[in-house]
DNA sequence: CTTTAGGTACGACTTGAGTCGTACCTGATC
DNA sequence: GATCAGGTACGACTCAAGTCGTACCTAAAG
């Protein structure tokens, strides 16, 4: 169960009840929006997202990411990677990728 | 003011900043999952969705999807309608709507 | 006019989530 | 081995959000 944890729930147990709550916080659909724009999957860090916050919260809101289902944690001991899972997202939620791409666009003024 | 308060947003002013937040509650997911399943957009009475919370709660609730620009509120006075706002919500985000009908068929095991 | 049902306004309570401090772990570098 | 940077675990704090109690408003029915 170990490694499962690691790289989050099956596609098909996606769940609406933990996606709707991960993207409800601000920093999470930031992080979830810079994803959705590098349309290569390519792995990135965690400090790559400028998150303004301390590390222990990045930690949280990363689990929670995971834990929806929304991405990948690599981890390499000392140093950890994101990952969207895009195949996956876009299997199950098909427009959710792009919608978030239409607030970066868009740019409704952050609160 | 008072009467577009009523009538939420514009369409074009619709911020993933409320919406997701909106839907990230049980309850207001619920709602917005039946209103959804309604191809009509027939106008509902608020007690018709059997929320297990009193109704001042449900003011509360039904207020916040309004701001967030999802359904329309007719105020009679004693009474009160809620309507979907099909063609903004689609307008703006296409698969939203489809979204959450698939929660309501798929029947990932609510909470 | 009185009563009644549905809805709202305001305020208070309570739970949950975001946040950080401290301590500890891991792997790389010296 | 010692040091250091990145990450995690645990706990505590704080604030927002969901909830309800009381009081008041509105329109319809008697």
């Amino acid at each position: 169960m170990t490694e499962r944890d690691r790289t989050g729930p099956e596609a098909d147990a996606f769940d609406l009840g933990a996606v709707f709550p991960a993207l409800a916080d601000r920093h999470r659909r930031s992080v979830m929006t810079e994803l959705a724009a590098d349309c290569g999957d390519s792995e990135r860090g965690c400090n790559s997202f400028d998150l303004p916050v301390s590390k222990q919260t990045q930690t949280h809101h990363f689990r929670v990411l995971r834990e929806a289902g929304l991405i990948d944690e690599i981890d390499y001991g000392n140093r950890k990677g994101i990952r969207l899972r895009r195949a996956d997202v876009e299997k199950r939620f098909p427009a959710l990728l792009a919608l978030l791409k239409a607030e970066a666009a868009g740019g409704t003024a952050p609160r």
